[in-house]
DNA sequence: GCCAACGTTGGC
DNA sequence: GCCAACGTTGGC
């Protein structure tokens, strides 16, 4: 079993809203490394969800995979957001995926960015190295560290 | 295959 | 709202 951290705006979509639907899609992800990371969860892996863009931003709760890559249905509409310079899409399917979550845990005490940084184990998270990226792996051992701060907090 | 332009992410 | 970091685009 592999572990993850998803990042989504509050706004948006929000650790109560998954707590709502249960089940939800994780869809609009539109970033190559991101997406690889969506194509290698298994169903049963576990995943923090963290809210990002917000005060404080902090992992909020606990999912699980439901259900592995498919194709996300958004990819093939016009982009809202491109990047990039000034010009049309390309053309070829870059092959955008969705991966279904389900709701496991939400955390009484959200263990805060800040408080993440504080620690020492943890200096080497992808989510302190690279915090642009919106799906990633986290090792077994930070894994376990995170939690075990997360359960004690309740 | 380099790299300038430029758009987005996300913490502050 | 600002802006540093970083990803993508596309001309060359």
């Amino acid at each position: 079993m592999a572990y993850w951290l998803m990042k989504s705006e509050p706004d948006v979509f929000s650790i109560d809203d998954l707590h709502r639907e249960n089940v939800a899609g994780w869809d609009g992800v539109r970033n190559y490394q991101a997406r690889n990371n969506l194509r290698a969860m298994r169903q049963g892996d576990r995943a923090f969800f963290y809210h990002s863009s917000t005060n404080p931003p902090a992992i909020v709760g606990l999912m699980e995979v439901a259900r592995e890559a498919y194709p996300d249905p958004t990819s093939k509409e016009p982009a809202l957001h491109t990047s990039g310079g000034p010009g049309r899409r390309t053309s070829g399917d870059p092959g955008w995926v969705q991966v279904d979550v389900k709701f496991v845990k939400a955390f009484h005490a959200p263990l805060l960015l800040d408080d993440i940084k504080r620690i020492p184990a943890l200096s080497r998270m992808v989510l302190l190295r690279n915090s642009r990226l919106s799906v990633q792996p986290v090792s077994p051992a930070e894994w376990k560290v995170l939690i075990d701060r997360l359960e004690k907090r309740g």
